[in-house]
DNA sequence: TTGTACGCGTTATCAC
DNA sequence: GTGATAACGCGTACAA
């Protein structure tokens, strides 16, 4: 077996209460002893047990990790990798790690999230989406378990403590500015339903045309998955509409859903930006690699994670923090799929 | 704080112990105790603690990923989610959770592998790369802690559990392919010369050139980093060469530096495959979203992942697991990025 | 078939 | 300042 603390206590001839000390660094104990005592750690290379030690503590420094259900889906999207990044640097300035929830499907996840809590591996739980209706969600709440939010929640905003960017103001902003390039006939290509991010894109769209005073179309709003085959069937869908019908700009939620668009796009022969203007969100690090190159709605995604972790241990090491919304900036980054009408 | 073993074996009127075996649905307690006593832990809500399980048990049921020490770069990879989804699927068929080691360098990495370890946080680890030295490697053979490898052993071939592609093999047969094609001026844009995955094609590529007599010209073997980035570089150098000696086509280590290589020819005004073939490794969501749709080997990374966890699970509940070297099998993709010479 | 008692490696509360 | 001792929640010999 290891070499426990027990160990390190003979070695030194100190109790093993005297070695804990010195461990969290106890300034009642002697700098003579501390020394002794560290010399005969490093002799015996001695390493502390989280485990024991989670438990003497109720305390684990381990952050859940919660994706949405259909987690291939999100694994697939650039939107992860660099949300992840972001947490893992929050959590490493703070000696966190980070543990995740396997599972493929909503069942899986919520029974891991549950075991994950109730068998106390992990401190506080980062809620990577945000759904319409999410028992996980519920029950975090219910049984008054740390965890933040990234994005905003569906209900009970203040009582939430949460990371997100102001998606309303976001897509707002897109929506007026393909406005001021002289469009007129807007389409909209959404994410699932279900997602907050989506219902307050949609929204901020709808208010863009409404303060325009352009009638809001239900066959220019369209929803699919955030994958790159949803971008395909939306375009499709909007192409079957007569010539003189179809919008002359796209607003759409998603990045790699935009490159489903481009794709499709031109493969019919629809040239971008002279035929259609194309505007996303997220701005992901292969969008500047599109071609053309995606014009995109920056929402410094490395910020929500990073955020995110760091306000989470704030809640977990202050259990009366009060409740905080945290908005990350966006900004519109033009490149060359946007254009006059 | 929680409900326990003891809460649930005060309410059944029987023994914690008994309690316990139930949990571990022991064959030697009756099946009337076992009804009572699930009823009790139903009734009272019982999850079980998994860190005193842990302790008791000296196993935690936690897998631990080991990015390179580079991970900012490693995360923007598609091929880091979607080995993340193959080794998340694995890992939950057999209810392990995966816990990652947070840090930006070698030696935050390197430190957080040694404190999971020694601090009894995972009972086993997946290195999710393979580098030439590697001290985190020399570290967990020293302790013969239970590990496997994605990629090849740079060393010890024989005594490390490993799956991998033969990606000696499939470099050959990407390089004979492109050979088959007519081209003959074949150029090499390969990753960090640390990774053995860019030696081992290298070599292939090499290995393809010497048997088919076309002399190997060190200004046709470039390398880069894994990113966008390094793909731009590598053409630009290469295009400085004398029209007549530039390349006819291109071997590119990663289809993250083909995007980057495909978006600089573009600019530079090279057109492919008509000026110029491109063939990459990895297959990645993307490639085939790439203009021109990229031909890549496809190397199943998801498989990759799979095969990972599951074999260190094996390793883990069975410590004479003999060593084993998994190849999973690889395919070349032909898109629109390869053509004639 | 079930109960008792101890150990897993720490931390924390007392004493001295 | 330092040393016993009792938790933390569970698994498991050993008894019964």
């Amino acid at each position: 077996m290891s070499v426990t603390i027990k160990d390190v206590a003979k070695f030194a001839n100190v109790a093993p209460s005297t070695v804990s000390r010195v461990i969290a660094n106890n300034p009642r104990i002697s700098d003579k002893t501390k020394e002794k005592v560290r010399a005969a750690m490093k002799e015996l290379g001695y390493h502390p047990n989280f485990i024991a030690r989670s438990l003497a503590n109720q305390s684990t420094q381990v952050l859940g990790l919660v994706t949405p259900g259909s987690s291939d889906v999100f694994f697939q999207n650039p939107f992860f990798p660099t949300v992840l990044r972001g947490l893992s640097v929050g959590a490493h300035e703070k000696q966190y790690a980070l543990q995740m929830v396997t599972g493929q499907n909503d069942e899986d996840i919520y029974n891991g999230v549950i075991q994950m809590v109730q068998g106390g591996r992990v401190d506080g739980v980062v809620l990577l989406y945000s759904k319409v209706e999410d028992r996980i969600l519920t029950y975090l709440r219910e049984r008054n378990f740390p965890f933040v939010m990234i994005g905003k929640p569906y209900s009970f905003v203040n009582e939430i403590t949460h990371v997100d960017n102001n998606n309303f103001q976001a897509s707002k902003d897109a929506a007026n500015f393909l406005l001021s390039l002289g469009h007129t006939r807007l389409a909209f290509i959404g994410g699932d339903v279900d997602l907050v991010v989506t219902v307050e894109r949609l929204k901020g769209y709808k208010k863009a045309l409404e303060e325009a005073d352009i009638p809001i179309r239900q066959n220019y709003i369209l929803h699919q998955s955030f994958l790159l085959e949803g971008g395909r069937t939306a375009v499709c869908e909007l192409m079957e509409l007569p010539l003189h019908e179809r919008p002359t700009a796209l607003l759409v939620a998603d990045d790699l859903m935009a490159l489903g668009v481009l794709n499709t796009l031109n493969s019919l022969g629809i040239s971008v930006p002279e035929d259609l203007s194309v505007l996303s969100f997220n701005n992901v690090l292969f969008s500047e690699m599109a071609r053309p190159p995606l014009s995109s709605v920056d929402i410094n995604i490395y910020e929500l994670g990073y955020h995110a972790s760091k306000h989470l241990i704030k809640r977990i090491e202050n259990h009366d923090e009060p409740f905080k919304r945290v908005i990350i900036e966006h900004k519109i980054v033009t490149r060359q799929s946007t254009g006059q009408a």
